[in-house]
DNA sequence: TAGGCCATGTAACCGGTTACATGATTAG
DNA sequence: CTAATCATGTAACCGGTTACATGGCCTA
């Protein structure tokens, strides 16, 4: 059900755009925190959906900018994804390169360690900072509730390892410190 | 760096194992919440390891029982491993059905809603059970220090959801009730 | 003038899933 | 007797990524 074409409805659900747009809105937008979807799968599932009737085109050329193709959802596409809005929606995917390296604590070295805690760290402060940007120009209650759910939930994510970094960081260490040992 | 091959690495680092007990390990032990991982990639990565010098194997024949292909990680197979985790590694990825559902709340009933919600914390309770079971017999301490932040991330998720749950199906009940007036 | 944004699309590739095929043992 | 667990593997498929191809406008 988490696939581009229901995607792509979705955002056409809310109003008409262009696959640059669609791509614009699920790798920047509101849809940003929980979705990916990158050209090559926006403009292919846009074709299908047009040839299955599912939403409809219309060519914008607007003298000296790029010719656009603006696309509009039809009844027809509602109802398909009304349908797969109606499904039970399947647990939520995580997967994290980050944690395999925290698991992996042992092995790597200490400096390692602390370089891969501070990138993580890092990388939850820009979603957290993209997530502000979202909900500082959202009108929408439903997208506001699902930023501020996301909000909520990086921030928590961040404390814990502020919180707790030191103890990773020693697990680091004393394996370091026994293969000294052992050398 | 995320891939099946390095997973197999990383599990095989720790000790010998079947393709079978890193399918185990990988969906149901110390590393399922953070990697997915099917038999139909498990095996033909391993065989591409052990091709590339990464792993070896041994075939036991405990009589009664299926023949088992044991593999272990060789010293070129840690190398590549661990410059695996010298990489710096990518973002976290998420993916949620349920918040597309959620930014959807106007489009849904609030029967829907309120379902979605439901299953979402039934999920996130059953992952938590999940990690519950992994750090009661753990005896590894980077490994409980991953499963305490998914623990601690997982709970503080569905502490918001419990929190905030009404305002998102009082945000369906509300669009469900204009729809009607609009009639 | 270089780079970024707007804008569309295709093709090769790849990593992974699903389903299939097989089969013995053990626990309920 | 049935279901689950152990155990390996293949083949078809698919969804998506990456890179490529093209090109004009605007801003620094």
């Amino acid at each position: 059900m988490l696939n581009i074409r229901s995607l792509c409805l979705a955002i056409l659900y809310f109003g008409d755009a262009t696959g640059y747009e669609i791509k614009k809105q699920s790798t920047e937008g509101d849809f940003s925190h929980f979705v990916v979807a990158s050209f090559g799968s926006i403009y292919p599932a846009l074709a299908r959906l047009e040839a299955d009737g599912m939403v409809t085109v219309r060519e914008e050329t607007h003298p000296g900018k790029p010719a656009r193709k603006v696309y509009s959802i039809t009844p027809a596409g509602r109802e398909e994804f009304l349908s797969a809005l109606a499904e039970p929606q399947a647990p939520d995917l995580f997967r994290s390169e980050f944690l395999l390296i925290a698991v992996c604590a042992q092995l790597v070295t200490p400096e390692r360690m602390r370089a891969a805690i501070d990138l993580h760290a890092a990388q939850i402060r820009e979603e957290l900072a993209h997530l502000d940007a979202i909900a500082s120009h959202c009108g929408d209650d439903a997208t506001r509730w699902a930023v501020n759910y996301g909000l909520h939930c990086k921030s928590q994510k961040l404390a814990y390892l502020e919180e707790n970094r030191d103890a990773l960081e020693a697990i680091s260490a004393r394996a370091a410190r026994s293969r000294e040992a052992a050398e």
